[in-house]
DNA sequence: TTATATGTTCTTGT
DNA sequence: TACAAGAACATATA
């Protein structure tokens, strides 16, 4: 499910694939996914000209507009981007061609994704009540975050309000790498325990970057290969894996090794 | 057939 | 009033 390290990737094939190529045409196939824009208001923003650069926040992927604005997609929970020459990928939300033959399609199977429009990325930001990005949240703000927070630390790394950019998936990783229960108390957490949180989130969210966002390709050592199998046990002591539910989520944890 | 999974938003509760 | 918790949303898969 796209977190922050799978947008991460998108962005940088986006980046790779079709910045500087004038857009042709837009295909807008999934009209209840529009927010704040129009089927037009997107082929006019878009074609003739090329788009010039990218942005993520959390989840958030932008496409800057050589003659201004932004693109903005959000991935819901079955979202992905494709750059492809060929073919035409079932579910495609939004498909830009490009003058070179090339094409970009946003696809969402579930349609819980969003696409957006908006002349100012941080405005657009700042309406949404998005958080700071995780992977640029320095250490002595993620403490004040967690200042008088009664809720479960794992529900306050999900809340995109508080932090942008964590899921289920990746906020269990990092608990786990912190050696911290998901249930405890945020606002409970000794000066320590914050700091370890923050080092393996960012750790946890830079690796699975640099692993292109594959879960089959991340750290025997982590949580997430095991999430599928049906006993899985902690990479660290072998016990068998706890499963709950923190914060609506199913949530994987060691009680042995989290505390 | 039904339960489950996911992220966000909306609603209800503390 | 702020914060927290839970339901609802869409739909593919087990």
């Amino acid at each position: 499910m796209p977190e922050l390290p799978d947008v991460e990737i998108y962005r940088r094939r986006l980046d790779a694939n079709s910045l500087h190529k004038a857009v042709d045409h837009t295909h807008v196939h999934d009209e209840s996914l529009l927010e704040g824009a129009s089927r037009q208001k997107i082929a006019q923003a878009l074609i003739g000209r090329p788009l010039d650069s990218t942005r993520r926040h959390g989840k958030y992927l932008g496409a800057h507009a050589a003659q201004g604005g932004w693109l903005l997609l959000h991935f819901g929970m079955t979202g992905d981007l494709l750059a492809s020459s060929d073919g035409a990928p079932e579910h495609t939300a939004l498909r830009l061609d490009f003058d070179d033959g090339s094409h970009l399609d946003f696809i969402n199977r579930r349609r819980l994704g969003k696409i957006a429009w908006t002349d100012d990325f941080d405005d657009f930001l700042e309406r949404e009540g998005l958080g700071p990005d995780a992977m640029s949240l320095e250490l002595d703000a993620f403490r004040q975050m967690l200042d008088g927070r009664r809720g479960s630390i794992k529900s306050l790394l999900m809340n995109q309000s508080a932090v942008a950019g964590l899921g289920n998936v990746y906020t269990d990783e990092t608990l786990f790498h912190a050696g911290v229960r998901p249930d405890r108390t945020a606002g409970k957490l000794s000066y320590d325990e914050a700091g370890a949180i923050h080092r393996a989130m960012r750790h946890i969210l830079r690796t699975a970057i640099e692993r292109g966002a594959d879960p089959d390709d991340m750290p025997e050592s982590w949580i997430l290969p095991r999430r599928r199998e049906n006993d899985p046990r902690c990479p660290g002591c072998d016990r068998a894996l706890e499963t709950a539910t923190v914060g609506g989520r199913t949530t994987y944890w060691c009680r042995e090794c989290q505390r």
